[in-house]
DNA sequence: AATTTTTATGCAACCGTATGCAGTCAACTC
DNA sequence: GAGTTGACTGCATACGGTTGCATAAAAATT
C-alpha cells in the first residue's frame, strides 16, 4: 500500500480510502482515484485482508461447523451457505466435527483464537452453557442448526423431525398395517437421537403397540452400523416387520443386510429412513424416507447470520421451522 | 494482554515471551512465567491469531480446495489432511470449486488476499501459468493433487489413473473377453478426464478393437449424468457388452439406468468405475471399480507442504506417485 | 573489588490497514 | 476583502500481537 501511495504519489491513508470508497463517506476527487487506481493496476496490488481484519474489526468471514463432512445434507447446507456468503464477499471456513465433542470444544476455541465475523453450527454435544459462553467471549452471532429447546437463546433452524418420526411411525402402523416395528437410531445423547426416539416411542404408545427392548437397536450414522443393526433384528426369533432407520445411511446398510439375509423389501421387512439424500433413489428398493430441505435450512441460516451482522436485527432470537416430508418410494 | 501484563505486574513484551515459549529462545526467571500464567488464567486471556498472523507473517493456517465436496474420494483426503495440520496446530481452510473454472480463480484471488501457510489443491482447469503466479506472488508452498506434467514445477502428489485405466480395459477385453466397450467419461478439458480417455483409447488400439464414435459418452462426474449416459449407450442398436466409467457415481448412475432398461449387470452389459467409493459395496451388483487411496494423497500432500513449511524441504520439486488398484466385484 | 559474562526484562518499532482530526485550498457569502 | 464553508488530503495513531536492541541485575571470572 505504501509503494502504491508512492506511486500514485499520494499519502497511504488516500490509497486506502479510494480502497474502501463503498464503505468510507469520505469523497476523494476524481483525479486522485484514477491516479490511485493505475497504481494499484501497474502494481498488481490486493489489500491484506488479514490486516484489515485486525484494524477493521470484521473479518469478511463467517465459519460453520458441521457434524459429519460425509453425509450429504450437509453438502446441501454448506453450498448454499457459500452462495450467500460469496455475494457479500464473505468467505466461509467450514470445520467438520464427525460428531466428536472434542471436535466442537476445537471449533469453539478455534473461534475465540481467530475471530470471524459469524457463525453457524450444527452442535451435537456443546452444552447451552458453552454456547452462551462463546458468545460471551467473542460477541458474535451464532446461529445453531438445532431444536431451539436446547439452545433457548441463540437463533435457531431446525427441521421438526420428532414431528415427523412420529407422523411416520403412526403412518406405518396404520395405512401399511404394521404391529412389529423396529428402530435403528443413534446415541440418546444427540440431540436428533434423543428427538427421534422420542417421536418413535409416542408413535407406538399411541398407537397402543408394545416394543420389545431387542427392536431398539443403535448405530453412528454410517451404513456399515446400519447394516450390523439390521442384521441384529432380522435375526431375532420373532423380527419386526417395519423399520424406522433414524438416517439414510444407515437405512441403505439395512436394506443391504435385509437382502444379504435374503430378506425381501419391503415384502418381508419394510425400510424407511430419513434425510431424503441422492443415493436415496438409486438403492433398489428405492428409500422411504422423510426428507429434510437443507437449502432451505442453510438459507434461513445464512440470512439469519448475516441480518445480524449487518445489524438487521439485533433484538430477540429468531427461531425457524423447516418441515419435514414423508416421501414414499418402494422400501415401504 | 496488555490487561495480564498489568495484573503480572510485567510488561507486555513478556507476556508476549512467556506465551510463545516454545518458539522463542529468550529465557524468562520461572517465577515471572508463573505469575503470567495465573494472570492468563485468571483473566481467561487467549492470544488473537490474526494480530499474530500479521506480525509474524505466518498464519497456522493451510487452506485446501478440491474438486467437489460431494465426492467421497476427497472426503478423505479432507479429513487426513486435517488431522496431521492439527497435530501440528494449524487450521484448515477448505474450499470447493465444484470443477468450476471462476471458483478455482476465485480460491487463488482468496490465498492472495488472505494469505495462509501453504496451499493443497486439486485444480482442473487453472493453468500452470496461473499457479506459477500465485507461488509467484504470495511466496507460499502449493502441492498439488495432479498429474505432474501440468504443473511441472509444483510439488505434486497424483494417482496413475492413466495406467491403471489402461489395465483395466485390457483386463476387460483380454480376461473377460468383451470386444465392443463402451466409455463414459468427462470433458477431456479436464486433466482426469484426458487421462482415463487416454488410457482407454490406447488400450483399445493396443487390444487391436475398433470403438464406434457412439460408444463414447460424456458425463460430468453426477449419478444422473451416468444414468443419462449409459441410457444412451443401451439404446444403440448394437449396444457395447462392457463399459468403463470414469468416477463411481457415474458408474452407480450407469447401473441404474441398465436395471431400468431391463438390462442385467454384468450378464448384459459390464460395468466398470473409478474410485471405490464406500457406496461401491452397497449398491446391487457391487460394483467393479479401481481404488484410488485418498488417504495416502492426503498424507503425502500433507507432509510434502509441511515439509516446505517447516524448512526441512526447500530443493527441487517432489513427485509422489499413489498407484491405483484394480478392485474386482460383481458388476464385470 | 573490579570486570566480564549471563540472565531477565522493558522499550519501542513493526506487521498492513483504517480512520479521527487537523490543515490546505478554492469557492462562496456578505 | 475578510470570513465562512466545503471538498480533499495527510499526519498520526490504533488494531493485538512479536521481536531486535538496550539495559539492569545477578552471577561468574579475574
Amino acid at each position: 500500500m505504501r509503494d502504491v501511495a508512492r506511486l500514485a504519489g499520494v499519502s497511504q491513508s488516500t490509497v486506502s480510502r479510494v480502497l474502501s470508497r463503498s464503505t468510507s463517506p469520505i469523497q476523494i476527487s476524481q483525479d486522485t482515484v484514477q491516479k490511485v487506481l493505475d497504481a494499484v493496476d501497474k502494481l498488481g496490488y490486493r489489500p491484506n485482508l488479514t490486516a484489515r481484519s485486525l484494524r477493521g474489526q470484521k473479518t469478511n468471514m463467517i465459519a460453520i461447523m458441521i457434524a459429519d463432512i460425509s453425509n450429504p445434507m450437509y453438502h446441501s447446507i454448506v453450498r448454499t451457505v457459500q452462495a450467500i456468503a460469496r455475494e457479500r464477499d464473505y468467505d466461509v471456513l467450514i470445520a467438520n466435527t464427525d460428531h466428536v465433542y472434542e471436535n466442537e470444544l476445537h471449533f469453539c476455541e478455534a473461534i475465540i483464537r481467530r475471530p470471524v465475523d459469524g457463525v453457524l453450527m450444527v452442535p451435537n454435544h456443546l452444552s447451552n452453557d458453552e454456547i452462551e459462553q462463546l458468545i460471551h467471549i467473542t460477541d458474535i452471532p451464532v446461529v445453531v442448526l438445532a431444536w431451539p429447546s436446547y439452545y433457548p437463546r441463540v437463533d435457531a433452524v431446525y427441521g421438526d423431525d420428532l414431528k415427523a418420526t412420529y407422523d411416520a411411525v403412526r403412518w406405518l402402523v396404520e395405512s401399511k398395517g404394521h404391529r412389529r416395528v423396529g428402530f435403528i437410531g443413534v446415541s440418546r445423547t444427540l440431540p436428533p437421537g434423543e428427538r427421534r426416539r422420542t417421536g418413535f416411542d409416542r408413535a407406538m404408545t399411541d398407537a397402543g403397540l408394545a416394543v420389545p427392548p431387542d427392536y431398539i437397536q443403535e448405530g453412528d450414522f454410517s451404513i456399515d452400523s446400519g447394516q450390523r443393526a439390521m442384521r441384529a433384528l432380522l435375526q431375532l426369533a420373532q423380527p419386526p416387520t417395519a423399520v424406522f432407520v433414524c438416517n439414510d445411511l444407515m437405512a441403505i446398510g439395512a436394506i443391504d443386510a435385509a437382502k444379504d439375509l435374503n430378506c425381501r423389501v419391503p415384502e418381508d421387512v419394510a425400510v424407511i429412513g430419513f434425510d431424503n439424500i441422492p443415493e436415496a433413489t438409486i438403492i433398489r428398493p428405492r428409500l422411504t424416507t422423510i426428507a429434510q430441505y437443507p437449502v432451505e435450512m442453510g438459507q434461513q441460516m445464512a440470512h439469519a447470520v448475516f441480518d445480524r451482522i449487518e445489524g438487521l436485527s439485533n433484538g430477540t432470537r429468531q427461531v425457524f421451522e423447516i418441515p419435514c416430508r414423508l416421501i414414499e418410494r418402494e422400501s415401504t
